[in-house]
DNA sequence: ATTTATACTGTATATATATTCAGTAAAATT
DNA sequence: AATTTTACTGAATATATATACAGTATAAAT
């Protein structure tokens, strides 16, 4: 998307919080009574410009006729659950997907990517308990000590990361589970993404 | 809030989906349109009506200004989160509030009242860590294996309930610590309310 | 060097829109 | 039994609003 100008993001700005005040979005003449322009034309153009940009779509002939865009509009959005099954894989396909919950921006430090529902008690000491969903941010990019999404083969596993050379060690935060030893280069042997956070609905 | 009738919940029905499509609310004429009504002053009795019953707040004058009330608004709302501190009771004084954070209606099965923040590890084996948000629904009436908020005195502490006769067991998730046994009528005991669901920022 | 985009003021206007008034009729309250 | 609420049609109108047109001036892109 193509980037605002300082006036262009004040524009936007200004739509946004009218429409959080008032419920409905501004017309040419309140953006200019906001922000001191005195031509409704000023207000116009910058419209324009911001619809030219992607940000907002104007209905032409309709009053308020502004709406933001789905990537401008910080609207709450679902996030899929993935159910973690012995066997398969934690794909965004649809034959996984448990269902969907709301989500909104900032429910955690880090965005994520999808909820992964537990199974088994294996990382009981992390806190990590059956049926708590595991907020998951796909990325192979993960650190020691990180509690990662691994994958070997069709086996989906969620454990403590520990690598030092090729070697790597996937630690289970529960005495009566054994560690895995692997090596980086085990064919069929991938991370798929590492936990952010995590929910329990009780 | 009064009851609407049936043509009263359809334009109000009607509103929110004209919202959801175009981003802002519709005019008297766009109401008739949808609803097949041939007078706007039939959307505009109605709209009248939904004012005067608090569904919603017309500003007058202003084309398309209706604003959907904040019960209607099936909006995100913010959540406080309290700190738990070993001594002074959670209460959802400016004071104790740590930060609010987003929260979106259907997160837990549930609805709560407020965040605790969890301090120690005496939930540990529950799966409730160090700085774990434990979602608490204000209640007194909890049931035996419930996870409490209950106070004693000033001190206030996240435990399983368990209660037989006049006698409470508040048992923790932690070898490490101690079994509270306490009377039904001792004086400064209380429940606070229970948990309902859990959020790990990590 | 020329065009395009940014950033406005100022005026004008067709039309989109809220809103009032005059009715009709049935249902629900008081 | 009388009044209020609900549920509309139909017409009229003041005004709220989008939008075009005419300028001015600076900065950025081609």
């Amino acid at each position: 998307m193509k980037e605002l100008t300082i006036q262009q993001k004040k524009v936007l700005q200004c739509i946004k919080f009218y429409i959080k005040k008032t419920g409905f979005p501004p017309t040419r003449a309140d953006i200019c009574r906001e922000l001191g322009f005195k031509s409704p034309n000023a207000a116009e153009s910058h419209l324009r410009a911001l619809e030219k940009k992607g940000y907002i779509t104007i209905e032409n002939g309709a009053s308020r006729g502004i709406n933001l865009t789905e990537n401008t509009a910080e609207k709450s959005q679902t996030i899929p659950v993935i159910g973690l099954v012995a066997a398969g894989s934690p794909t965004l396909a649809d034959e996984n997907i448990e269902k969907h919950i709301p989500y909104q921006e900032s429910l955690f430090l880090s965005d994520f990517d999808y909820f992964l529902r537990v199974k088994g008690l294996s990382m009981k000491d992390a806190g990590i308990m059956e049926d708590d969903l595991v907020a998951i941010k796909k990325t192979s990019e993960v650190r020691n000590g990180d509690i990662v999404v691994a994958r070997i083969d069709d086996e989906v596993t969620l454990k403590y990361f520990q690598s030092s050379g090729n070697q790597i060690k996937l630690i289970p935060a529960n005495d009566d589970f054994e560690e895995i030893y692997i090596n980086k280069e085990t064919e069929g042997f991938f991370i798929e993404g590492k936990s952010v956070g995590l929910i329990r609905e009780n």
